[in-house]
DNA sequence: TCGCTTGCCGAAACCGGTTTCGGGGGAAAT
DNA sequence: ATTTCCCCCGAAACCGGTTTCGGCAAGCGA
């Protein structure tokens, strides 16, 4: 205290922050002191780490991690590219899914850094210089693929990163995922009850994990109910809203056309409204639909969606949370979780008003006397 | 080169990248003397600088920010924080908005961290933190207000930022927006042009910026196309869908009613289709109606919504760029842009099929009847 | 009593940059 | 020919942390 008096007259130049030569200076320890018995070290006495503690705690001492991250090569911040090239540009989800991994980062006083890439090379490129610039110390990886080059870039380059959904070859890979397959079997399962046997499915786009898992689901929901898997009642590659009209169009001409609707996407469901709508049949009652991903619009289509919602702002704190737990060592194979999604019922589905067989009927019969005289 | 052939040898550890101390030695001089050149110090010859980038640029040497940081204080990071009581969650375009202001960060070799608030409070506290820490640069504001705290706080502290939108005191500020009044504005020329004589606006939600320029832009329009302004045909307060839907049914018991509605934002529009259709209307026909925001889903609303989009990825990269050049000192006055959005005609607006006489007498006759006999 | 281990902490190097200071050397001035 | 000035650049300190190394003192057994 007496010797250190001089020096602790030294003023903080920076804005007034408290540098760990002020916390030194106040304790009359040595910044190393400081350093390793806020590090935890054990080579520093628990009451001097005690004593250290508090006093950083009172004097507000925090750490620059830019500081840190020069000797440590670690800058306590997580990576996020989003890839712009997606057509499917809409996301109303990002907000909630950043405020989810933005607020379990910083409790532990990390940060996110958003990065953007126009290609999936491009990504790859953008990953190899955030990483070599040590400006994250890891990735989240949303929207991934069965097969997914992003994973095995990481994978090659010894990069901590995690998954928000699953993938084909999960060797080495932590992830976070909401279950789609458990989602689409309810949903089967619900419309099987209410009396549907002829349920088709419009199946997300193509590559990604989650559609794959989906039509699973879809699968395995028809037969617990014990119908049959027809490859007419089920539609491939629909992203968005024209994809599903599309789909739906081809359905409603089939000889015997399904009686409800289970869609990957929220999105492709409502084009399925607007074909729905276009062959003069009302959802809900000849034809039901029941989708996924809680898009917060489809509660005011006409009649509103039954669809299953996911918390994004929690996917968003756990992938958080487990990409550090993952930078910090923790084994890949113990950083997975899997939740389920909860459905929202609305007015999109009810008991078949039609069988099969009599909507097959009316819906020639329209085609017959025109789209206007139904 | 014959004195540092031995330092030449000394082999990079940290994943291989080149430091600036490898430079120096590569090229037979000091690592200040390569820290200036680079920086463009005027005490450095013409040809040393030359020399210096060429082999940076060969070597492929970036320097560390964070390095860069902890001497200079500037971290080349930008920072967006946002707010997530604001209930409005739904942002269909901050995918862009964040793809556009990362890439043109990236461009300059910086980056963007966001983090993420619970109120209005914690974002001053989270603005004290991530400065406090050098963690980021400055500040990009969205969603500003008339009388922001946001921007208090940032004067007061003297920490640069940029405003996606204007304000009532803009002193000090620099800023990028869209001009919603030239936009509201040309929507009632429009209108008028087309034989509407009753025109009302639903207003956004209170307290934000760009409500108060939509507000007046409406009022503009009305006097240029010599309609007088009554204040029952303007409804305050609308964010969302249920607001535009409760704002309409006011406007339709109206005894005079609108046949034409110019809403702030498209949720609000698309409220107001829905009290449209309820009052057994047609949006397009007997109700015109004109939005602002470009939402992608109003694309497939029935009918498609006619509405001004704005490009959000520019808006991005605009204030991205407007922000670094801000913290390289150029003055807030210099830094201000205001563009035009773009009117999408679709569906939803046309000539009057009714006079709003007319159509007063039958809304009140179908409102006598029951809402089910129209 | 002595030597040896062990616990604890200080001194100093280090990370990769930036910035200050000072001096060598060539050109212009005397 | 000498002085002066200025142009360049090297040497070293510095930013705020972390980590290595070594040494002092207390505790232990012999």
């Amino acid at each position: 205290m007496t010797v250190n008096a001089a020096t602790t007259e030294r003023r903080t130049a920076g804005r007034g922050r408290v540098t760990i030569s002020d916390l030194a200076a106040h304790l009359g320890v040595t910044k190393s002191t400081v350093s390793r018995a806020l590090n935890g070290y054990s080579d520093i006495a628990e009451a001097t780490q005690l004593r250290v503690k508090r006093a950083a705690a009172q004097l507000g001492y925090r750490p620059l991690s830019h500081a840190q991250a020069i000797r440590t090569g670690r800058s306590r911040a997580l990576g996020f590219v989003l890839q712009s090239d997606l057509h499917d540009g809409y996301r109303p989800f990002l907000s909630e899914f950043l405020a989810g991994m933005t607020h379990a980062a910083s409790t532990e006083n990390w940060t996110l850094t958003v990065a953007q890439a126009e290609s999936e090379d491009d990504v790859l490129d953008t990953f190899e210089r955030l990483i070599a610039e040590h400006k994250v110390d890891g990735f989240v990886l949303p929207r991934t693929k069965s097969a997914d080059p992003r994973i095995d870039r990481l994978r090659a380059m010894d990069v901590p990163f995690v998954l928000f959904g699953r993938t084909a070859r999960p060797d080495g890979c932590a992830w976070f995922d909401i279950s789609g397959e458990t989602a689409m079997a309810a949903a089967v399962a619900r419309l099987a009850d209410m009396g549907h046997r002829r349920i088709a499915h419009i199946g997300g786009a193509e590559g990604f994990h989650y559609t794959r898992l989906r039509a699973e689901g879809y699968r395995d929901g028809l037969r617990a109910a014990g119908l049959p898997w027809d490859p007419r009642l089920v539609c491939h590659d629909a992203a968005g809203h024209t994809d599903g009209r599309a789909a739906a169009r081809r359905l409603l001409t089939l000889d015997r056309p399904p009686t409800a609707i289970v869609a990957a996407v929220d999105l492709a469901a409502l084009g399925a409204y607007q074909a729905i709508a276009e062959a003069g049949l009302t959802v809900g009652r000849e034809v039901s639909v029941i989708a996924y991903d809680g898009t917060p619009l489809a509660a005011y289509a006409a009649p509103p969606l039954t669809t299953f919602s996911v918390d994004s702002r929690h996917a968003g704190a756990r992938l958080a949370a487990l990409l550090i737990a993952r930078i910090r060592g923790a084994a890949p194979e113990d950083l997975r979780e899997v939740v389920e999604a909860t459905l929202i019922v609305r007015g999109s589905d009810g008991p078949p008003v039609l069988t099969s067989h009599d909507l097959g009927a009316r819906l020639a019969q329209s085609r017959a006397m025109g789209p206007l005289h139904p």
